[in-house]
This record gives C-alpha cells, sequence and structure tokens, in this order.
DNA sequence: TATTTTAAAAATGTCGACATTTTGACATTA
DNA sequence: TAATGTCAAAATGTCGACATTTTTAAAATA
C-alpha cells in the first residue's frame, strides 16, 4: 500500500491547489498543519513541502513561526491580474496568427463550433460550458508555440479563477450572464483566420477585462 | 542562536537559487541532501521545502526516491527564454511610455548616464558593469506599475541568467564583449523619451536576442 | 569476456517527537 | 470598562530515526 509514482508532496498537490482556487479556502484563511494533515491523510514533511511550492507560486504565504495563509487578494491585484492575462492572451494570439497553420485554423473553427452549438442549447450547464470555453480560448492561443508564454498564460489564468470562484460563490444564480457574450467569441474567431493581428488583439484584451467591473463591485462588498 | 526573523528554507533559498543560476550547480546534476545538508548547514526539512519552492520555480526538478536534480537546459529553452524574455520586456516597456511620468524619464536618463560612463572607463570591471547594465533595462521598464508583469520579467531574467552564466564559465576573458552595445543602449534611450513605441519594440526585442546566438554556439560544443 | 545475479551500501521520503513560539482565556490592575 | 499581565494550551518548525528504494560493486553464470 506503501505503492506510488508520484511522492506524497506531489499527489497533495493538486488537491491542495484546487482548494485554494475554487475558494475552498479563501483568502487569508489560516492553513492549520494538525486539519490538513487531516483533510489529506498525509504527514507533516510532504504537506509543508507541498505548501511551499504553492508558496512559490503565490497562492500561499507563510510567517515564520505563524504558520502558512491562503495568500491575500485585493482589488489591485485584480486588477493587475486580469490586465496583465489580458495582454499576455493578446500576445499568445498575436504568435498564434504569426505562426498558426491550417490544423490550428481547423481547431479554431472546431472549437468555436462546439462552444456556439452548447452556448444555443437549453439547459446549460455551467461547468461544460466552462470547458468548452477554455478551450476556444486555448485554440486560439496553441499556434504560439512557446512552452514558456504557454506556462505563464497558465498561471494567470490560476490566479484569476480565485476571483472568478470567490465572484461565483456570492452570485451561482446568474453565473451564465458572466460571459456568454456568443458574439464576441464568433467575432474572434474570423478576426482571428483573417490574420488581423490588430484587431483580434484589441477584442481580446477587452473580452477578457468583460468580468473585472462585476467582480470588483461583488469583491467590494465583502 | 536560534533566533531568526525568517526560517530556514527562507534563509537558505536565495544561495541554493543563485548557485543554480550561477552555474555552481550544473544543469541536470544531482542534489544529493546529504552534500546540500553539508553544504548550508540545515536539517532535511527546511533543505527539502527549499527545493520544493525552486521546483516551482522550474529550477530543480525531482524524481521520486531518485531525489533532485538541477532542472536541464536545451537549446530549444534557450530559445524560447530569450524569445519571451524579449516580448515581455517590450510589453513592459511599452507600458511605460504609456504611463511613465517625469519621474520615469528623469531615471531612464540617470541610469543611461551611469551605465555610459561606466562603459567608457578603462578597467571595467564586469560585475559592476552588469549592474548599472541591469540598472538601466529596469529604469525603462519601471514606468510600466504591473506587479505581476515584474514578476514575470524576474522569472524570465532569473532563467536567462543560467544561460549567460554557463556561457560565462566557457569564455571568461571576452566576457564584455558579449552586450557593450552602447549605441543601442543610447538609441532606446532616445526613442523612449520619445515615446516612439514601435521603434523601441523593434530595438528591444533585437537587443535581448543579441547574446543568443553566441550562446547557442558555446553550448552546442558540450 | 560479457552478461546476469546477488548482496551490501547509500540515499530517499516519511513519520513521530520535541523545543520554541504563538495564541487564547482568565485574572489582575488602573 | 479598558488595558495589562499571567499562564496553560495549541501550533510551528526542526531534527533524528527508519522503512523502502535505488545504486554500486562484487560474484556467479553463460
Amino acid at each position: 500500500m506503501k505503492n506510488s509514482r508520484q511522492n506524497t508532496a506531489a499527489q497533495i498537490l493538486d488537491s491542495l491547489k484546487n482548494d485554494i482556487i475554487s475558494g475552498e479556502f479563501l483568502p487569508m484563511q489560516k492553513l492549520h498543519i494538525k486539519t490538513l494533515k487531516e483533510k489529506y491523510n498525509v504527514g507533516t514533511s510532504p504537506l509543508r513541502e507541498a505548501l511551499s511550492q504553492l508558496m512559490a507560486k503565490d497562492l500561499v504565504v507563510s510567517k515564520n513561526q505563524r504558520g502558512f495563509y491562503v495568500s491575500d487578494i485585493s482589488i489591485e491585484d485584480l486588477t493587475d491580474i486580469y490586465q496583465t492575462r489580458a495582454k499576455i492572451e493578446s500576445l499568445c494570439i498575436e504568435m498564434s496568427i504569426d505562426k498558426g497553420d491550417d490544423y490550428w485554423e481547423a481547431n479554431v473553427i472546431a472549437a468555436s463550433h462546439r462552444l456556439n452549438k452548447y452556448s444555443k442549447q437549453e439547459a446549460i450547464d455551467i461547468d461544460e460550458w466552462q470547458s468548452r470555453h477554455g478551450e476556444f480560448h486555448e485554440a486560439l492561443v496553441a499556434g504560439c508555440m512557446s512552452p514558456r508564454l504557454f506556462q505563464i498564460r497558465s498561471s494567470l489564468i490560476e490566479k484569476s479563477k480565485r476571483y472568478r470562484s470567490l465572484w461565483l460563490r456570492e452570485n451561482v444564480s446568474d453565473a451564465a450572464t458572466l460571459s456568454i457574450n456568443q458574439n464576441e467569441h464568433a467575432a474572434l474567431m474570423i478576426l482571428a483566420l483573417e490574420r488581423d493581428k490588430k484587431a483580434v488583439s484589441k477584442l481580446i484584451e477587452e473580452h477578457i477585462m468583460t468580468p473585472v467591473e462585476i467582480i470588483k463591485k461583488s469583491l467590494s462588498q465583502l
């Protein structure tokens, strides 16, 4: 029963990360070693190693002799995260347009179709929609071919998801209203296929910044 | 003697990181726990926590039951790192140009002057020159005002320094020849002050990519 | 000789224990 | 009441020990 290809820290890392991103652990919340050990059924060392990795990713902070805490959020950080994310996404797409081949185009069209069809459905499962939405944006940037830039993109998405999760907790009902702006998605696809870098850049930055004001409001009420 | 404001992991983190970036620990080199414990005078847990943080920063990798290793380098990664770094730097400067005020301008001029004066000296200490060089580029991007983007920039610089360090080890003598291209620096300053985003972007990307071919050569000989 | 087997040595990852520090509850003082 | 002090309870960070696994080196086999 002691076998596994991964060590214990690696095994719990994703769960722990998700529990932070999903908002199960709230910003500034203390992460008690004892509680976490019980929750994830691990010992001190692997747990602290996992927390150390999340520290390096800015999801967790530690104060000496005072333990670990979920890192704080703020309106300034919200804005900065989304703005940076917008710039990076724009960069990725521009590079995609420069380098993307027929297969990239085809995948964009396919992903757009999947998202579009689902958006027009009657009963929309928000998880499924988010999945297709994410895949469409990923298809757009997939031509960029820079592992490091993708990595940067992913880490920013992770961080922005934290804010989105917190907002979702407060507004479960009309979650779908957040960004089911199918017109923008269609426009993004068309402009990308036309290789109109300037126009795509402008539109994608606006698209990504859309939820910021809504989340800001919900955030400032806490 | 047990007092300190930081915990042990945090205390050794910078040393460990620098020893990797400076190339004292070579790519793929095994990082023996026992050896490191003796070198940094720490116990197992803090050491492993520091290594965990470096794992999250892609400077270290671990294989289960086979320990930690300095992460590998490659020509593909070299290119990707520098290209990404060039794009990010360009983005930072463009934002600086959008937002920079009189103080930003003044600091750019000052940093440029310090670098320029030193570059014309007889005996150039490479460390001092690198310091002034780094400060000049930092002054250029300082107007951007995005903590997250700065963070991304820093982590890319760290990673690119690893490649530069390895190159320096092989070519200590004419190290100064690498990038003492004072004309480009002067041009960067002038274009930035003229707020010519397009021209600065183009030049900074070229400027950053300059050493890539040289390092590539030196790397492919290993 | 070259390959496989075997056993000893070394190293890793995890746990529990403990010294030190922080926290929280209660009593004391102003 | 509010502020300060006291002290037990709780939590943290570090260490050493140990079960497992990997590595190394020598012996056995083909």
